[in-house]
DNA sequence: TATGAATGAGTCTTCATTCAT
DNA sequence: CATGAATGAAGACTCATTCAT
């Protein structure tokens, strides 16, 4: 009983995601969402206590999933370049599953719903916290440490994060991702070799 | 009568960016509009062929008036610490006027609509090369001439600019954007003292 | 559940053809054919994609009953002066029930709706065969065979029903189809006579 | 001035005439009107009381016209064939002007209109009386003279012609009066020869 | 629990009509 | 008289949510 239940929860909440993902806040209704998911628009309220509540629950679902899995893949890490390479895998991922697409479009959505903002302000803030502790271990190790607001970094890192998923839904390729992450990848060289 | 029509128009576009900003995309109804603006919903229809329409024009209208503003307080300057002192004081218009919330939104929601995502890709691309010339400008006169991707750097104020924006409607203060702005200048005055 | 949606859709069907007959086309309104069935206005969203579509099915729903009606009623007479009769008792039955009337008012409804124009054109034709055929069984066994172009007089009577019908709404009396009938089955028992 | 306000009026009632058959009832709105006639909306309501009025306006102003050029056409016409020949270059004329299709859609929508039909019920008696002295005319001198229901007649042609022109409105093609008016002049040209 | 039919509030949009200029 | 901007009352349609089955 309390299995199928988490799987039914999980089913709502997959779906929400990928309709998140594939057709905008907007278009992100509870009906848009069934049929994503495959079962009847009433099924959601057995689960959820409204729509609100769902998204609410889909960031952090969407959110936990994810960390755990980049703190897996950067865990241990010494190289820049290399924690560079593997954010861009991770990145890959997240676009392919339609995660960071989920929760940029939450994150808009939040200026709409001060309940939904409580919980985005709630997972937003670990990223940035992950965002912080990451970076601080690659400058601890270089000549600028102390000199660099890693906390304000954080911040930028996480904003330029979701700006980027937002400008994305612009154009049709992905083309900006790629040369930054080039850039980046080029400046994390640079600073392995300070070492 | 021209005369009347245009600011019939532009009356409707100032209240489409306040409500925007106040309000965000979702509620941003044409009746929320009409109240801001203290006129009946119908006028919109009779300036605008509908909403989405409206919306394309406010990215238009608030992005012009505004780059003009940045354009005049940046050109000519030199210093790149007191640049930053001008975009802080430019970010705090921005805010107040709610001109960059309001493109934040339209930003987001042109993922839900074609139509809008023309225009806003067509201004985002706009501000995007102002950034890059501006940045260019900078690091021209310093040692790390050619080295710096200035249009990977310009992408990623843009999209850092708007997703600060963004998260900054899940807090009541704006202190992120403050501790920023501070850092960004300490970053100014070393580089200046460079040339 | 099946039989549920079933009869759900023939509640608005007949709801829309009352509500064509007795306010007109113009008058009849989502609301206006909700009042009709006493349900809600979104019922009919949910069983028929917009009003075109439940205008269409309407055609073919009422077209559909009353044809199978006609045929088993003449089906096998071979007096012209009895056809009169069952046919004037048809009518009866039509404008009771406010068939012709909802089907006149499409008709001329299908003017501004290319989609409506369509499935109308399909109903119209099957009258217009049936009418053919009910002619040409009539005329084969008089002097006139192969001189009356029943063709064209079938499709004479299907427009100068409607066109009846359409006169009918300027009257209160229905008095002009009565002495049509009466003048009908006169000359039906001359043609009787001919054999 | 007396004279200008005349001519005004026709402008007006020339337009709706011509949108009415271009657009159908539904779609001739006060704008369409004035589109189509290149004034202001607002001038209609200088000259008729509302838009019911316009139209009954219309019902009369184009009636009067077409019903003077019938009866120069028709009179003292003694061929039959010749007659339906006439109605032939008539109708065409009536079909190229809109005058049978404007008629048609206010006799429609007098359904929805107790204003309107007080004066489309008027209209559509002149014309059945015009055909009824028509069709007297030409069956007196036949030899069924006494026998045909000359009245009835005359409602049913009065009924069918406007049936042919809402029928027409669902094909692209204008056949079928083509093979009416052939199949009419060939009993025209019987009747003749009973003479 | 799941289903899917039904509701009612709310949205966009149109349009007859008015009225200041 | 004419213009065209503005209004307010609908109308079509959508959708979160409920509830009988």
């Amino acid at each position: 009983m309390r299995v199928a239940r988490v799987e039914a929860r999980e089913r709502i909440l997959r779906a929400a995601t990928k309709t998140l993902a594939e057709l905008g806040f907007a278009r992100t209704t509870a009906r848009a969402i069934a049929d994503t998911g495959g079962f009847a628009p009433g099924v959601i309220y057995y689960h959820f206590a409204d729509l609100d509540d769902l998204f609410a629950a889909t960031v952090e679902f969407t959110s936990q999933a994810r960390l755990a899995r980049y703190r897996a893949e950067t865990d241990g890490l010494t190289s820049a370049a290399e924690l560079i390479t593997r954010l861009r895998a991770l990145f890959a991922e997240d676009r392919a599953e339609g995660h960071v697409a989920a929760v940029q479009e939450l994150v808009a959505a939040a200026a709409s719903s001060p309940r939904l903002a409580e919980q985005v302000r709630a997972a937003v803030e670990i990223w940035r916290s992950f965002a912080e502790t990451l970076i601080g271990r690659f400058v601890a190790s270089t000549p600028f440490a102390g000199l660099v607001p890693v906390s304000e970094l954080a911040t930028a890192a996480v904003a330029g994060y979701l700006g980027l998923e937002m400008l994305s839904h612009l154009h049709a390729d992905p083309t900006p991702h790629e040369a930054l992450f080039d850039a980046a990848h080029n400046f994390a060289a640079i600073l392995d070799s300070l070492h």
